[in-house]
DNA sequence: TGCACGATCTCG
DNA sequence: GAGATCGTGCAT
């Protein structure tokens, strides 16, 4: 994908990445391609669920550049989050991958790429072990809460910026 | 320097 | 329903 796509905000991006190939080349040459299937969007610092809502610090500094590098954090001490940031500098925004293929959950998204910190701040555009490619994408899809930020207020907590692709036969058990 | 907790998953 | 497991942010 181009620079131009990546620096839309990340609503626009976590829509339009559903469908598109994310590339893997791992370690020992192998290349993996999966779809896109669930993507999350996270909004700037007023986002309140967005880990950028507590300002600028070591981790979501990279959330700070522009769009088109990888954001990635460990969660619960073992899973390792793969985020895309969007949008243009100092407005920090980013997209969760929650699914690919029929893997869905982005802890196992993490596990199955082997993502992990070294993966901070890695360019997709140039990147020889991720990137995403285009794809002709179909317009369907389903919208819905994100997961796991009870902690956010109802104004945030309530926003549809889930999106899941409709053709994903897994859909059913994500939505709870 | 310490501590509570998290954009999770698996097992029981 | 609880445990695994540890970096981060904020209080002490």
């Amino acid at each position: 994908m181009t620079e131009t796509f990546y620096k839309q905000d990340a609503i626009i991006v976590a829509e339009k990445l559903l469908g598109k190939i994310l590339f893997r080349i791992f370690d020992d040459g192998s290349v993996s391609k999966y779809i896109i299937t669930e993507t999350e969007a996270y909004l700037g610092e007023e986002d309140e669920a967005c880990h950028a809502h507590k300002g600028r610090t070591a981790r979501t500094e990279i959330m700070y550049s522009e769009g088109g590098k990888v954001y990635v954090y460990l969660i619960y001490g073992m899973y390792w989050m793969l985020n895309v940031v969007t949008g243009e500098v100092n407005n920090p925004q980013a997209v969760l991958i929650r699914g690919v293929d029929n893997i869905i959950g982005s802890g196992k998204v993490g596990r199955e790429l082997k993502i992990d910190k070294t993966f901070y701040g890695e360019d997709l555009l140039t990147s020889k072990r991720i990137f995403i490619e285009n794809a002709p994408s179909t317009k369907e899809f389903y919208t819905a809460p994100r997961v796991g930020i009870d902690y956010a207020s109802p104004k945030w907590r309530d926003k549809n910026w889930r999106f899941t692709l409709k053709i994903n036969p897994l859909f059913e058990q994500t939505i709870k």
